[in-house]
DNA sequence: CCGTATCCCCAGGGATACTG
DNA sequence: CAGTATCCCTGGGGATACGG
């Protein structure tokens, strides 16, 4: 009799906890507190560069741009040139970047929601780490 | 008449977006690669210090110790010490902690599905962006 | 308006060794 | 086992200025 050989389905071995695996990469650049920050913002629509910056305080032009590149180039942002005078440029959420901003979003109202929470832990810690 | 008053229902003003919000740190915290893999591997129980240091590869004691201090700080992890000999040290989530952990692992897991959509992103972005 | 180009700087992370 | 203690070091930001 012919045995059917049932191939292990090669489920694709992705696992952040692997140290060689690529996505543990994109995870740690996600996991960056001006990226977060930026797909938060774009959540409601496309934005300006300079709106961005103004919105999320405290960036650098630098910054903000290596950021935006990072997030285009895993294809998550998108960026469209307007040849206006001067020149406006919009960045947007693709449809990628909309489904990891949902989970960002719920992530960054977690934090607002249970601040006070958290705020109570600190104090409780500090108090019991209380230096002479 | 008398006129009542409705007061507008103080809620908390805490904003990501706020330079000035204690949210932005703590979010910051958080949004780090090293917290993000701590939590996540500490969703199906608690855990041994130096378990934890072999599942999370390449990360050196220093680091994971400086982590996991922030992260008890912050309420997200409670440490336990067992008067074993040698000492047993086991790190879990608090409740605080294990909420926001299953929103961290929606993150992991995210990008571990899509990953294949991410590299096809960068390749696409690194051709249009080849030099010479 | 939307970025580069420079310069600078130090905090944070790596490597290694040691201890209760 | 679970951490400190040191030393080193670099690259990621910050500030500022300029350019298309």
């Amino acid at each position: 009799m012919t045995e059917s050989v049932v191939l292990k389905k090669e489920i694709p071995p992705y696992n952040v906890f692997d140290e060689r695996c690529p996505t543990r990469d994109v995870l740690a650049r996600i996991a960056d507190k001006w990226a977060l920050l930026i797909l938060a913002r774009l959540e409601n629509g496309p934005m300006r560069f300079n709106k961005l910056q103004r919105d999320i305080q405290r960036i650098t032009k630098k910054v903000l741009t290596q950021a935006l590149r990072k997030l285009e180039r895993d294809g998550l942002v998108s960026r469209e040139v307007f040849a206006t005078v001067p020149v406006t440029v919009e960045y947007s959420l693709t449809p990628l970047g909309q489904a990891l901003t949902e989970t960002v979003t719920v992530l960054a109202h977690w934090v607002e929601s249970n601040m006070d929470a958290i705020v109570a832990a600190q104090s409780a810690y500090d108090a019991a780490n209380a230096q002479t």
